[in-house]
RNA sequence: GGGGAGAUACCAAAGUGGCCAACUGGGGCAGACUGUAAAUCUGUUGGCUGACGCCUUCGGAGGUUCGAAUCCUCCUCUCCCCA
């Protein structure tokens, strides 16, 4: 059986985390978490990590890695994961990663591109005059800078047109020079598995987990980090809200309500950005058996070729 | 019982003779996205159509008008105040 990863994708509550456990448990294998909020050890209600039992039972790897002090991206995650799983591999043949962060999940499946971590002074630079003076100015350097870039980005879209300019900046050569989609050749194999609920019952579950959340304590863990609430890690659903409530803008009631639909919204990104896998196979979170039998036959017939 | 206000699309709420299939907000739906991505951004939301366009809408029934969500009459319902 060649090195297989086995990838659960699928939106905000529809069950990745139990359903990772059970098929490690079945397997004996570990899991990569690819959240990325989960892994800022200062955050853990809001975030949904898997409970302590849970981290007891099965060894999670990228979970608490990170303070939300730190510099991260998805090309850091990529490193991250590549290197655990030549670890790992010696151990199982089959990982399990799970998560909802498509861009780091991406970034696994089609890989990503080396492109140098933009200086910090100019990213700050850039979100100063930006807030400034708008998104004009940013707009003319970048035309200038990278006119391949600046024709195909989102013109209206500020972090888009940023990123483009930070890379310009901190490197002297334009972002697109570096945006090749360098194909990759992992030495292991990926399966895709999504988790799929009716619209209905996962609204349900995501409105339930945030009561959940909050009668865990989540309004005590926003307060502690208030005073960091404009660290980008912080930018987060169900704590900005909160923030906001804070700062007397909405009173508790409406925060709840924003948490809730913001939630809803993320999640329909998340299926969203799914859609570009045709190779994703949708399953029932409850459908571990039909899960597992799909992976093994998928493995059996790789073994066949072999 | 008397007086007043109002009924608009999923909800809230503008519109007060033609520029209205109807502002705006919420909610929904759909999408983009190679770097802090739980972020950031876009479209759409009466029906049919690829499109031109056509059809049915603004509580109900009539009426006035070339033309009505908008004016008139009656009806139904809701709310508020006084009893």
């Amino acid at each position: 059986m060649p090195p297989t990863l086995v990838i659960i994708a699928g939106p905000t509550a529809s069950g990745k985390t139990n359903l990772s456990i059970k098929l490690a448990q079945h397997w004996k294998t570990e899991i990569i978490s690819c959240d990325s909020r989960q892994m800022y050890r200062e955050m853990s209600i809001g975030t949904a990590k898997p409970d302590i039992d849970q981290l007891n039972t099965i060894s999670h790897h990228l979970i608490d890695n990170l303070s939300i002090h730190d510099y991260y991206s998805a090309y850091r995650f990529e490193q991250d994961v590549t290197g655990l799983l030549k670890h790992l591999f010696n151990k199982h043949s089959l990982i399990i990663m799970t998560g909802g962060t498509g861009l780091y999940m991406d970034a696994i499946i089609n890989g990503i591109d080396d492109i140098p971590d933009p200086d910090s002074e100019i990213r700050t630079m850039l979100k100063q005059r930006y807030d400034a003076d708008g998104l004009d100015g940013l707009l003319a350097e970048l035309a200038q800078l990278d006119p391949a870039f600046y024709a195909k980005v989102d013109r209206n879209n500020p972090a888009r047109v940023m990123r483009g300019l930070e890379v310009c900046l901190t490197t002297g050569r334009s972002f697109s020079s570096f945006r090749i989609k360098q194909a990759v050749n992992r030495d292991f194999d990926i399966i895709l598995i999504g988790l799929e609920l009716p619209r209905e019952e996962l609204y349900q579950r995501i409105n339930l987990r945030v009561d959940r959340m909050m009668e865990k304590g989540l309004i005590e863990e926003a307060k502690g980090l208030y005073p960091m609430k404009h660290l980008n890690a912080l930018n987060t659903v169900g704590y900005r809200e909160l923030f906001d409530m804070f700062d007397g803008k909405t009173d508790l009631d409406e925060a709840i309500r924003l948490i809730k639909r913001n939630t809803r919204h993320y999640a329909k990104r998340q299926i969203t950005w799914n859609n570009r896998y045709p190779q994703m196979k949708y399953f029932n979170p409850d459908g571990f058996d039909e899960i597992i039998n799909w992976i093994d036959s998928i493995v059996a017939c790789w073994d066949k070729s072999l």
